[in-house]
Parts: structure tokens; sequence; C-alpha cells
DNA sequence: GACCGTATTAGTCAGTCGTACAAATCACGC
DNA sequence: GCGTGATTTGTACGACTGACTAATACGGTC
């Protein structure tokens, strides 16, 4: 498990809510583990509760609900992979570099990825949740967008930049569900294709 | 609700198990149109029979439990559609009028993806269901291998099939995904410019 | 009309669920 | 060392769950 933090204790400032901060996390924690391995059906105040080795009276204490709790799982995971691929994104390297690395990441962050399709799934029978979830797609989108604009630029792609984003994003999407179901057939063959495009794009333009 | 079909008394035929499948069927509608508004984390065997107008326990009399009863509402409504997909791929009209009706469909067919995509998601933590829920996907990639193979000489398109396939799949999912969120952006701008560049090969290779 | 197997019903079972809440405990300023 | 408010605990509640069972209704066959 390379996401879960230890539940390291955090040294009590001043003021009140001093160890809220540690409980909180280990909820979280608890919680991220929790929707990876066994999903949002299986976790209850009191399964969660064990897990985060805290009483289960406390996740409305803290949270209000579970569906809080869980989305508030997902922003926390999310912000520290959109910082990450920013990063990425920022270097001073080839595309084709790029391109490679978040083919990488696109493999290693499956629990991520389960995370955030498990949370998707929750929200379509909880329409409170949808705003969330959607802004979290909005904020991988801007990431792309940021990504591809010069790229485009410089390896001569005419198709508009929002179409080749939504290309992009619905790929990965697409390929996350496939994989999330045990299907990989065919992702190889794109893959290596879009890698031996990119290349010849370079070449040429580069 | 195009989906549900109208719970028509069955004439009794010779031998025992006469009524049996129109109360299956009754089940099967009614866990259809349930998991299209609720989801299958809202059903439970009271609900389902509620709305099936029958017995709670003829649920597990007639399906065993319930994951056995939702794959067999997905593999139902998958017969459906694939028929139809076929008949639609073996028409005798240019690739291009093939495209644009499969664009139709995959605005139309919203519900059958609701079913599709809540079936995955319970699989993701019944790993019993994986095989039958592949099995669904492989359906479907079968279905664009055939479709795909022809047009891809006709155009000149230098992808290898497995790739072409998989690059149509994951757009479909991805798009399927991003809908069932909420989220459209860029899908138009997208469609529309994959819609341009057919018709462009079109003119000049068909 | 008696018979038989299937279809159907109502009800029971042992658990689990989210939620609430009073009591206990803790940290900390004073 | 006491008061105070935040934090944590244990317990209880009513509702609900999937699974199962025994009894009954029914439809067709002799």
């Amino acid at each position: 498990m390379t996401t879960g933090r230890p539940a390291t204790p955090v040294l009590r400032g001043p003021g009140s809510t001093t160890s809220r901060a540690s409980t909180e996390d280990a909820f979280l924690d608890a919680a991220e583990r929790l929707l990876i391995s066994i999903g949002y059906g299986g976790i209850t105040t009191r399964v969660l509760a064990n897990e985060a080795g805290a009483n289960h009276g406390l996740v409305h204490y803290y949270f209000g609900s579970m569906d809080n709790l869980f989305v508030r799982v997902l922003e926390r995971f999310t912000a520290r992979l959109i910082a990450r691929q920013r990063q990425m994104y920022g270097a001073d390297i080839p595309f084709l570099e790029k391109w490679r690395q978040a083919m990488r990441y696109l493999d290693i962050d499956r629990e991520y990825q389960k995370v955030w399709l498990e949370l998707q799934a929750l929200s379509w029978s909880r329409p409170h949740l949808r705003e969330r979830i959607a802004a979290v797609n909005g904020q991988w989108r801007a990431v792309l967008t940021e990504a591809f604009a010069a790229p485009r630029d410089e390896l001569g792609i005419k198709m508009p930049l929002d179409a080749l984003v939504s290309l992009v994003m619905t790929l990965n999407e697409g390929i996350i569900l496939e994989r999330l179901a045990g299907v990989e057939t065919g992702q190889g063959d794109l893959l290596d294709w879009i890698d031996g495009w990119l290349q010849r794009r370079q070449a040429e333009r580069g």
C-alpha cells in the first residue's frame, strides 16, 4: 500500500481542536484503504471505525455522513496526484517523455483509479455528490488542457484543443474502466501505436 | 421507459413450468427499471419484489441470489442491443452512415449504459461476477472488430485492427462514464472532428 | 374428484445497519 | 486542582437485511 499514511501522532498545538486533525486523518486513511479493497458498498461506520482504530460514533461527529467522508477522501487523493502531474508536465523534457511517464502513471495509479471510480459509481445514485465528482473531472481536464496546448502546435495536430483533451480523457477513462473489470485486450496495441505515432511526429516536426 | 416490457400474461403451454417464465420476466423487468433509477445499492429483495408485484421469497426461489439476477438482467439487455448493432453494421450503406448511427445510439442507449456500468461497479467488489461482465465486454469488442475490419482497409487506416477497436471501445466507455457523472465538456467537439475526418477520408478514398 | 409437482405465500431467523445520546475521559487555561 | 469545552466511549434503538422454511394455492393429468 503506497498511499496510506501512518497514523503519526500530531504535536498538539494551542487552541482546542488539537487531536482532531489526526483522528480525521485516521478515518480518511482507513476509508481510502477500504475503498480500494472492498468498495463503498462494504464500508459501514463500524467497519470503517475498526480499520481506523477509532469509535464508530466519531464518523458522524466529525464528518456528518459517510458520503461526505468519501468525497473528502477523493479530494485529498486527487490533490496529491494533480500536484504530481502538473510538476511532471511542467518539466523541461520532450513531450514524448511526458506522454510515456503519463502512461506509466496510468499503470501505477490503480489504487487512485479505484477510489475515483468507486466515488463516481456512488454519485450515480446520490445526485448531491455529482457536483463534487464533476469538479474532480474538471481538475484533470484542466491539467491536460494546459499540458497539451503547446505540444499540439509543435506536433501539428489539427484537432481542436478541446477535442484533443476529450480524446485523451476518454481514452484514459475507458482504459481505467476496462482494467477494473479485468479487461486489457488491445490496450497494449493501442498504446504502442500511439507511442510510435508520437515518435514519427516528433522526428518530422520537432 | 423504453426498455421495460409489460408483464403480459403468457399463454400457459403444456408441461409444468408454465407461468414461471412470466414471473421471472417480471423480476428481470423490475430489476432493469430499478438499476436504471436507483442503482444496485438500493435494490433489496423486498424493494424488487414490490416493483415486480411479486413475493420477495421468490427471488431466491428463481435466481438463487440477487447477484445472479442482476447479471441476467445485463445479459438479456446486452443480447437485445448486440443484435440491433450487428444488424445496423451489416446494412449496405456507407460506413460514415453506420458511424453516425452508432453515435446516435450512444446518445439514446443511456439506460442500457447505466445498467452496464452499475453491474461493472458491482463486479469490482464481487470477483465471481467479473467473468460474466468481461464476457459482455468481449461481445461488444467482437461486434466492433467485425464492423471495423473492412472500413479500416477502405479508409486506409494504418493502425492495427486490435488497436483501432480498443480506441473506439475506450472512447465509447469514457464518454459513457463521463456522461453518467454529468460531464459532457468537449465530447461534441471530439465527435464533430471525427465525423469531419471520416467525411474527408471517404471523399479521398471511397 | 383424487393426485402431484410446481408456484407462491407469509412468516421467522440471526444479524447488521445508521443514528442518537448520556456518560466518561481528556487537554488545557487559569 | 478546578472548571470547561472538546473529544471519545459504550450502549441502546428501531428499521431493515438476505436467507430460509413450512404451509398453502394452483393447474394439469389421470
